[in-house]
DNA sequence: GTGAAAGCGCTAACAG
DNA sequence: CTGTTAGCGCTTTCAC
């Protein structure tokens, strides 16, 4: 904290000569007629002569808001690394800017005995907190999660992966639409047999995606087959075994592979590089996720692109609105997404 | 802001039949006698059944002391997609978890009229302060900076890019011993023209490894020839120019670059891929920067790796420590780099 | 228009 | 050992 000899309220008051309400409310309410005119100048100019600033905590404890909006991001890895996290952020951190808020990242389980996670998210230094599910979140934690904030009164807006029905402030991606969409665009180019890497069978995201995937298959007399639906737990050894199956068989063996994001295209890449696979000349790659990442890729990944940077912004929008605005309905927001053509296809 | 019927202090006292002293006293000051042990236990009881959480607000306005610590980035980029500070955040997170703090990034130029940056910094929600300096922080600003913070009496950790004298929480690399080992590592392998890219000769980091690298070349008779030393100002097309003037004129031509940080060594791949060069068949490339963002970077770049994780857990460190130890100097830390061997040399 | 006074919920000094 | 009291600095009734 700052030196604690900064001046308050009250020295100013004294030093204008009028009472601390009176230099609260000409300090904060430019509007109200509550103190004369002439008053308001001499008490502006002295609290500028003294370099007043004021003491948000105390006025946080009066008015019982911080603006200060938590950040919780279920995921062991350090969240920062995560471009599909850094881009929600900055999208986050764009709308708090506009709206005056900030961010509190807290560290999950600090010490023993005090401020553990869940005291923190109760314990009143935030308005309100935005949670971007990630790859470790099932629909189960997802669904206990918003159990909880709702018993707890706690104002939030969700980012990705929520399929359930609860009416939360909620912005996400089409996950079935672009499973739909992924497989239109391959069969298109007479692709039959298509596979899909995906990290574990539990996700949502995984769930919508093979739900779309199927949709527009049959719409085509196909079919998605088992055998060519791979989970890698997220571990690169998994990959390369469920990638070395698909290859090292010639027969069935699937001509294009839908990645489920950005760390599973990665795996691929390695793979193949390792393997000598060629892009799309033996496999053709299409992907889901962000395309920051991949700026340095070669080929360049195709890439259907969830505008994450937009849902950060979106979602604290969302969020601040139901803050200031008691009455404000929660809303879910589905964004579209953006094909973007590459290499590998 | 959680639900206003939160039970308080207040609550429990008048339901324990005790004073509200007395279960401040038992919840936080599990070492004192001031409360016997029996009340201790009611106390204890009763509080986790009305489930009760302490407003950390009122206890940090009472205490002068929020356990959060601020963070600035003087960036105009979002800062979140920068890989050297996505790993600084993380070294810092991951000590302020270890001590019980929590991050505070806040929103430059907030609402108008209202919470400037500036003014955040001294509104006494924050404990203390970790800077960041980027590459847009010349020596000046740096030493503005410190200035500004000693004189509010704001406790601070800096990290990159600081040569100055003052005494302050520092951790860093020396830059010119990078660039003194740069150019040892090149002449070995028989380079003489070494060529030095950079983003812009006001950096700090620019001017120490110039004299790092003219340390070393001195040394063995040779010189860093200015016409050799680019600096793009961070611009594609300067980057382009600049090495085009390097490339097209045969004679002189550098037979090795060091590249200031990872964004220039990302504006050389792309023009070797645009022109056609191949590393380090027709240039030897070295890059002083983070490992992270290579990874993928084909062929892997031969990289001084700066620690910029344990840089951010360092600063985190040092700052809390002078937080929470009144007494303590401060300290200055030069963390040694590491040379990474790639395919570019 | 203006000021006094009552909180916001907690900590800590002080008196028993 | 225990309770009372005085803040922390600000906002906001509520009388005048």
């Amino acid at each position: 904290m700052r030196n604690s000899s900064a001046p308050r309220l009250t020295d100013i008051a004294k030093r204008a000569g009028v009472s601390i309400a009176a230099v609260s409310i000409a300090l904060n309410k430019s509007e109200s007629n509550r103190v004369s005119a002439e008053r308001r100048q001499k008490i502006l100019r002295i609290a500028e002569e003294m370099g007043y600033v004021p003491n948000e905590l105390a006025r946080a404890l009066a008015e019982r808001r911080t603006r200060l909006l938590g950040l919780v991001v279920p995921l062991r890895d350090p969240i920062f690394f995560n471009q599909f996290i850094a881009q929600a952020l900055s999208g986050i951190q764009s709308t708090l800017m506009k709206r005056g808020y900030n961010l509190l990242v807290f560290s999950p389980s600090g010490k023993p005995g005090r401020a553990t996670r869940d005291q923190i998210l109760e314990s009143r230094f935030m308005d309100g907190l935005v949670f971007i599910n990630t790859r470790s979140c099932t629909a189960g934690d997802v669904k206990r999660t918003i159990e909880e904030l709702d018993r707890a009164q706690i104002k939030f807006a969700m980012i990705n992966s929520y399929y359930g029905r609860a009416p939360i402030n909620y912005v996400g991606v089409d996950d079935a639409a672009i499973g739909s969409a992924a497989v239109d665009y391959l069969t298109e180019r007479g692709h039959k047999r298509i596979a899909f890497l995906s990290g574990s069978a539990t996700l949502p995201a995984h769930q919508q995606l093979v739900k779309g995937m199927r949709r527009s298959l049959e719409k085509r007399g196909l079919e998605l087959k088992p055998e060519l639906i791979g989970c890698t737990g997220y571990e690169v050894e998994r990959a390369f075994q469920i990638l070395d199956d698909w290859f090292r068989t010639k027969r069935d063996r699937p001509t294009a592979i839908l990645t489920a994001d950005d760390q599973l295209l990665l795996n691929l890449y390695d793979y193949a590089e390792q393997r000598g696979l060629k892009m799309p000349g033996d496999i053709a790659v299409l992907n889901r996720g962000n395309s920051t990442p991949e700026h340095h890729l070669r080929p360049r990944p195709t890439t259907l692109v969830t505008p994450t940077l937009r849902m950060g912004e979106l979602a604290a929008e969302l969020l601040i609105d139901s803050i200031e605005k008691p009455g404000t309905p929660p809303q879910r927001v589905l964004l579209p997404f953006e094909l973007v053509q590459g290499a590998t296809t």
